[in-house]
DNA sequence: GCGAGCAGCGTACCT
DNA sequence: ACAGGTACGCTGCTCGCG
């Protein structure tokens, strides 16, 4: 018996020759390649041990063949702050485990609904990324020996793009060519089949060429990872269609076979047989919801250039077919595409890195993190966690319980109502990570709540729960396990160099550490969690609310002005207060603080404003702009920083903004927003600038009520265009029609645009607020000339 | 019949 | 398909007035 060590890669299972085996995708010294092995389900049951005979017995009819129980065990488990005795029941197949438990459905059954690769995955504490020795024969796992951690990990990454002839708006897969294939790896090019007289381009004579050109290229580079966006939704599944169309195969996997398309609850996701698939598009699109990535766009060409700050070529999609048509413009579609397969391979190159610690981190194979959600990742790490304690894995809730969940919220985060104004001097404090380290500090864990042992002492929440004193809860455990690698991590770090690969690596494993540690408490009140706990998720917000609040109360005491808070944050007003003091205000609110806890300085700022809300004399939440002590401008909520306003009224907004804060003139402020009226009174404002965004959630067909977007969108759609629910719709107010829906036209068909519409719906309103504390009347705006009384302000 | 005022829908943001 | 708190535009309804 020969023994071997290899990277993990994927796990999933396979049933051949009626047998269920387990397939895990490895990566050895040169290349990838599939080990099996066997591993028997199972799941629990809470059944008397008197039952055990009969259940034993027990068969079901399963897709016209039997399911039967193979055997059962007797099995103490910890099961919340208790143990239990329950059965454990094998099974021959992992989907006969669900027919079971529906035949035995007199009895609570647990652990029935893990995938088996997952469940084979946490019973032998394998993780992704680790290198795993072991005995084999053949390709068939006899022994694993060791699992452990890996180093940076390398595997040959090949991106692609296609083009596709769109005479008719949106391409039809059964009747529309595609026109290019493109990649990139260490080279680029184009696999096309009309000259365009480019070096990098590869001419073959048709179609059917071109896609088996590229699957050759697939396959000579021996690609593990292939890389596109939105290749899951449309690239590969148009591939595949168009190889149906004229009856080739598409041997993409490592085996010779195309690929696998599942449902992954609403998303698509495609796997490629013994290589790693990568859609970036979910990818980028949860990086920007968390707030790791910047993106307010989510199309290939706006997040390349929100990510690197690079412009990207860009070319009009509806124009697609005529390029291909045309002898001239040939070259330059050649050369987007090309772009297109570079792009989004450097996107890649960036994104992956923290993917891939994430994977580690949570222990699930790197193609499910790049389609998961927050809640699955922490739940995959709570249950590999919570077996390895010995813990029974709860129940995911059914969805009556899910309902009552959601129907019952839990009360969130305080946030202070400010006054509003221009206000000089300010500080700034935060609370470091504020809900994990109050989790920390109270011990907060569905079952630490209400233990016997502590009874009637404990951690007693304002809310007036109470949480073990004695042993550490699983939530706890694991959150300490991870705050205390991401501050080692940062320790080291300090000691690297920026450009170091090291550097790199334990930079993304941090970030990657940072995410899950924000999602413990999103994760327990959460109500499809397995974990969830109404009196712990309130705990933790009642917490916070209680120390935002105690530290409001002891600036003011302190004599700070606390103009405004949310959440975690409080910024206090310097008055006459110097530097120092407001250091030895935050110090003695630490020696307070139990020891997980700890106020920070955010930062001294010189100035700042906060306006009212509209209609209204109070103050706003959530909007404020500052200016740091190096000048740089910090905004948060203006409609500047929100996709669903015209460039044009962000722009403006924005130099208002900085005139006051930078400059300290009203004048100047006053001056920008009288050009831009005049522009659109001019018709010189370029209809790019008036474009607003916003993403329909639904079909546009279902909505009950007419809203500008849903208007353009349905009259797009009748010329043609693709929009359906999740689409990013660009819409122009333009002159035609009655009401603003009518007026409402996607970008690619408007025409003109009315500028009374964007003076007063979208530059007035976004600077009024702003020009309201300086004392600047809407009137002062609207007329040419120069104004009496606008002097200086400051 | 008409305009003001408001509720409700919907989206995006903040922490 | 991690949480709740918040602002705000637009539509379409209600209501008071004439």
């Amino acid at each position: 018996m020969v023994v071997h060590t290899a990277l993990l890669i994927d796990v999933d299972y396979s049933v051949r020759e009626g047998k269920t085996k387990v397939r895990l995708l490895m990566k050895g010294k040169k290349k990838m390649f599939r080990l099996y092995d066997d591993y028997e389900p199972y799941f629990y049951l809470d059944a008397p041990k008197s039952e055990k005979e009969t259940i034993e017995k027990t068969s079901t009819n399963f897709r016209g063949s039997v399911a039967k129980v193979v055997r059962v065990e007797e099995h103490e488990i910890q099961f919340g702050a208790h143990k239990k005795k329950l059965l454990k029941i094998y099974a021959e197949h992992p989907f006969h485990v669900p027919a079971l438990r529906d035949a035995l459905k007199d009895y609570e059954a647990y652990e029935h609904r893990i995938p088996f690769g997952k469940r084979y995955m946490i019973d032998k504490g394998l993780a992704p990324f680790t290198l795993v020795t072991y005995e084999r024969e053949r390709q068939q796992i006899r022994k694993i020996l060791k699992v452990r951690e890996s180093g940076p990990v390398k595997l040959r990454m090949l991106a692609f793009d296609i083009e596709t002839y769109n005479p008719h708006g949106a391409p039809r897969p059964e009747l529309d060519p595609a026109i290019m294939v493109s990649y990139a790896d260490e080279k680029s090019g184009v696999f096309t089949w009309k000259e365009t007289g480019k070096k990098f381009a590869h001419k073959v004579n048709d179609e059917k060429e071109m896609l088996s050109a590229f699957c050759e290229l697939v396959k000579n580079n021996d690609a593990e990872m292939i890389l596109g966006y939105n290749s899951a939704s449309f690239d590969l599944p148009y591939l595949k269609k168009r190889a149906d169309v004229l009856g080739v195969k598409l041997p993409l996997g490592r085996d010779g076979s195309d690929f696998r398309k599942m449902q992954r609850g609403i998303r698509d996701v495609v796997k490629v047989t013994g290589r790693l698939h990568i859609d970036l598009y979910p990818v980028v699109r949860f990086l920007g919801a968390i707030g790791a990535l910047k993106v307010s766009k989510f199309t290939l060409e706006n997040a390349y250039e929100e990510i690197t700050g690079k412009k990207k070529h860009m070319v009009k999609r509806l124009e697609i077919w005529q390029m291909w048509d045309s002898d001239e413009e040939r070259k330059e579609l050649a050369e987007y595409s090309l772009h297109d397969a570079e792009v989004t391979l450097e996107i890649g190159k960036i994104v992956l890195p923290l993917e891939i610690e994430m994977s580690r981190l949570t222990k699930t194979p790197l193609f499910d993190v790049c389609n998961s959600s927050t809640g699955q990742l922490v739940e995959s790490l709570l249950m590999y966690r919570s077996f390895e304690h010995g813990m029974l894995i709860p129940n995911r809730p059914d969805e009556g319980e899910v309902k009552r969940r959601e129907a019952n919220p839990i009360q969130g985060a305080f946030v202070k109502l400010p006054s509003p104004g221009i206000y000089d001097n300010m500080v700034v404090f935060d609370f470091r990570g504020l809900y994990p380290s109050i989790i920390m500090a109270h011990n907060i864990d569905p079952y630490t709540l209400d233990c016997d042992c502590c009874k009637p002492d404990g951690h007693k929440s304002p809310t007036g729960a109470r949480f073990c004193k004695k042993k550490k809860g699983l939530v706890p455990t694991v959150l300490g396990d991870l705050i205390g690698k991401r501050a080692e991590l940062k320790d080291k770090l300090k000691g690297l160099s920026r450009d170091s690969e090291e550097y790199n690596v334990l930079f993304a494993r941090q970030q990657a550490l940072k995410i899950l540690n924000n999602s413990f408490y999103g994760y327990l009140a959460y109500a499809r969690s397995r974990w969830y706990s109404r009196e712990a998720g309130e705990s933790v917000t009642a917490w916070g609310r209680q120390y935002i609040q105690d530290t409001i109360a002891k600036a003011q005491e302190t004599g700070f002005e606390v103009l405004y808070g949310d959440t975690d944050s409080i910024f206090l007003l310097m008055g006459e207060k110097k530097k120092e003091d407001a250091i030895s205000f935050m110090k003695k609110i630490n020696s307070e603080l139990p020891e997980t806890m700890e106020l920070e300085l955010e930062g001294f700022y010189p100035r700042g404003v906060f306006v009212t809300k509209k209609g209204n004399e109070k103050g706003a939440k959530k909007k404020y702009a500052l200016i740091g002590e190096d000048g740089r401008i910090k905004i948060r909520g203006f409609e500047l920083v929100r996709r669903d306003w015209s460039d044009a009224a962000k722009k403006t907004q924005r130099a208002v903004l900085s005139a006051i804060l930078k400059d300290g003139s009203k004048e100047k402020a006053v001056s920008v927003v009288k050009e831009m009226v005049g522009r659109l009174k001019d018709g010189k404002v370029p209809l790019e600038e008036l474009v607003i965004y916003t993403t329909i959630r639904k079909d546009p067909a279902k909505y009950e009520l007419l809203s500008p977007e849903i208007a353009a969108a349905r009259k797009a759609i009748k010329r043609g265009m693709k929009l359906g629910s999740g689409s990013m719709i660009g819409y122009v107010i333009t002159k035609t029609g009655a009401s603003i829906s009518d007026k409402a036209e996607v970008v690619d068909f408007a025409k003109d645009y009315d500028a009374n519409y964007y003076i007063e719906h979208q530059i007035l309103p976004s600077v009024m607020k702003i020009l309201k504390e300086l004392g600047v009347s809407e009137d002062d705006l609207k007329f040419k000339g120069t104004q009496k009384g606008l002097g200086g302000f400051f």
